[in-house]
DNA sequence: TCTTGTCGAATTGTTCAACGATCCTTACGT
DNA sequence: ACGTAAGGATCGTTGAACAATTCGACAAGA
């Protein structure tokens, strides 16, 4: 009985050192680059953003570093560090690995829980659609794939997808129309779903295959000229 | 033709920023961890290391993050950074992602050139295996498995895997009979490599699988007591 | 006009010293 | 045995300082 009160509480022990004022400036430049308030190329100064966040230098280098890691910043010796701007071999490379995962993601006989989360996200994003809500359902596209990579129910992945992810939003923020890109994965993600219910690997293998190379294609002619 | 020299020299690029003391003080560090000079566990003193190296206590902690970042150190608020010490659960989810990451690979059909790679791997391991060297049968099993994710042609995924070694090699220096874990993949690598070859996909996926599972049991039964 | 050399301003890279905050250990008292 | 208090050690963060590097401008030379 003890037992099972001492594992519920160890789950919420990540929650804990939750602290660190560098992972907190983290964080916030985290979310202000992928909401595109920081824009792909931009250079961020050490000494204004020390400031106007109020923390000194030091630590925000720490945080720096960190974004560096997660590819969302580049860091150019002596120049400072840059919001990264994913050149067209970057886009291809981060379809590579979509693949990859999302692939192995497929074959994979789910569980229940995590098909009502695929299921959800279809349902999100049909629902933003129906509303002309493109950046909506650009995020709930985002969180389909999230919960279909977790198929694979490793921690690692989950997170790798999740860096994945972001990296990939730098490409969106360079494009102008987000709805034409968004627009026809709605239904296949739908499709892709059902393929999956029905456990038909094979053809969700395929058709997923199909799906990110459209996706791909769409995304690099959209992407190519603006550089 | 100018042009040629200008694409030629820009290949040279990277080498340039190759600099900055915080990411070379990662790099004689993380050595250090993948050589067992520092050991699982232990805690890494600030103030010991940056005299020890002759660098600021500020430039070091830049260097703990990004190694931090690679999940060789771990970092608890206020207590320092220590070497990792991988769970049993870790273990398991780098394999996990390895079944996904080799998986993919020898479902491709390969270059010669990479194929070669690989090759030369599995003698290495056969040449270390005929003099007892089992450290050096290690380091050739890694190189293979690093060959032969890098069939998916994915720099991204050559990067995780290259970590994903790295950490391996955390539970590595855990164990007391390195020939126990080795010797048994000299003759696997072996089998595993004719199957990629011949090209036949299904039976090397099903070989590798076999392989992995038998590896992580191992590793896991060699690895959990001594905890 | 185009290239090359030089200078100075701006920014980063790195160090140092300091202080508060937090953790760990020890000793104490109940 | 248990809770508590004190003390030392170490980390977290700051601010200032200086060296190193980059970049743009401007002048000198071909």
């Amino acid at each position: 009985m003890v037992d099972n009160v001492v594992a519920d509480l160890a789950q919420d022990r990540p929650r804990l050192g939750r602290s660190s004022t560098a992972e907190r400036v983290a964080d916030i430049l985290r979310e202000r680059i992928s909401e595109g308030f920081f824009q792909p190329g931009q250079r961020l100064s050490e000494e204004f953003i020390s400031e106007a966040l109020g923390v000194s230098r030091n630590t925000l280098r720490e945080s720096f570093r960190l974004l560096g890691h997660e590819r969302l910043l580049e860091h150019r010796l002596n120049r400072g560090v840059f919001v990264r701007l994913p050149s067209v071999e970057d886009v291809s490379d981060l379809y590579r690995v979509r693949r990859v995962l999302e692939g192995a993601a497929v074959r994979r006989t789910p569980s229940k829980e995590a098909l009502d989360l695929i299921a959800e996200a279809v349902l999100d994003a049909e629902r933003a659609a129906a509303q002309d809500d493109w950046q909506g359902v650009g995020t709930a596209n985002i969180r389909f794939h999230q919960a279909l990579v977790s198929l694979n129910g490793s921690p690692r992945i989950d997170e790798a997808m999740r860096q994945l992810l972001a990296e990939l939003r730098l490409v969106f923020h360079v494009m102008e129309n987000p709805r034409a890109f968004h627009e026809p994965f709605v239904d296949r993600n739908r499709a892709l779903l059902a393929l999956i219910e029905s456990e038909q690997h094979d053809e969700a293998a395929a058709y997923l295959d199909d799906y990110l190379g459209h996706a791909e294609r769409l995304l690099i002619v959209a992407y190519e000229p603006s550089r």
